[in-house]
DNA sequence: GACAAAAGATACTAATATGGTATCATTAAC
DNA sequence: GTTAATGATACCATATTAGTATCTTTTGTC
């Protein structure tokens, strides 16, 4: 059961990171700092600018910045980004088994638990990470 | 994010159906009813057998039936054997960035999550699916 | 006892998702 | 114009999950 990937995990330490200096930074600087492999941190920083977490700049002294406050930016945005939407996988059970799905005791026990751990994930924002 | 994967459920749904039928049931039953593939079908009985959520029994005639009254198979039990121990992963952030790990807001957030979850799949036991 | 119908054991292959690399094009500061 | 940066894109590697194949063992039935 994993609710974080690497993808995600490279990209909210960048953010953290970006937040914490307060002006543009380079990938050369994040891979520096944060020890991931520069081609696919690289690859991480594209995605999030393309999906407005991140605003890029081109040429020297180029590199990126926030797009948003860090208390605009969560956590499930992000997760979102790199690992699709969030929603738990729901019953597999098919009709000759289940035969109500409404009435199915372990599609409504995997919705709430959906539902219970998206609301604790809906808290999370930049600024709680980036403090530590 | 994947909560129960396919071999799980296809263990779940054998054994929901065989508890519902009370009786020894051959793979080439379940591969009928259920319509998984037949030598997919045999490598998870054969595993619930090893792990003594069900018996078999060799031979013409043969087949597998629970090993324990439904009240006594839990969910958790069966997605350990297939999808290995339930903890979701902890927190990637690495000390420079997450100085204090104990503090840190992501990973009380993930264990908190793990355990609610946790709480709810302990609950779940094949009496309440097999009735449906 | 021979045969057939079942599971046991085990090794292999395929598909998918994730993680990671490589390369060329574009932009902008100096 | 050169250099240092990102944009776009296509590709490769690895791990996990899903699924197959095959041979052995057991047991009921004739």
């Amino acid at each position: 059961m994993k609710l974080i990937t690497r993808n995600t995990d490279y990209a909210l330490r960048a953010v953290c990171y970006i937040a914490q200096q307060k002006k543009i930074i380079s990938v050369d600087e994040l891979v520096a700092v944060l020890g991931v492999p520069r081609p696919f941190m690289r690859k991480i920083l594209q995605k999030l600018s393309q999906e407005g977490i991140t605003e890029s700049y081109k040429g020297q002294g180029g590199g990126f910045k926030l797009k948003l406050a860090t208390k605009k930016i969560y956590l499930t945005a992000i997760m979102s980004i790199f690992q699709g939407p969030l929603s738990l996988n729901g019953c597999f059970l098919k009709k000759d088994i289940c035969p109500n799905r409404r009435k199915c005791v372990l599609r409504k026990k995997l919705l709430f638990i959906e539902k219970q751990a998206l609301n604790q994930l809906k808290q999370i924002n930049i600024e709680a990470l980036a403090k530590g």
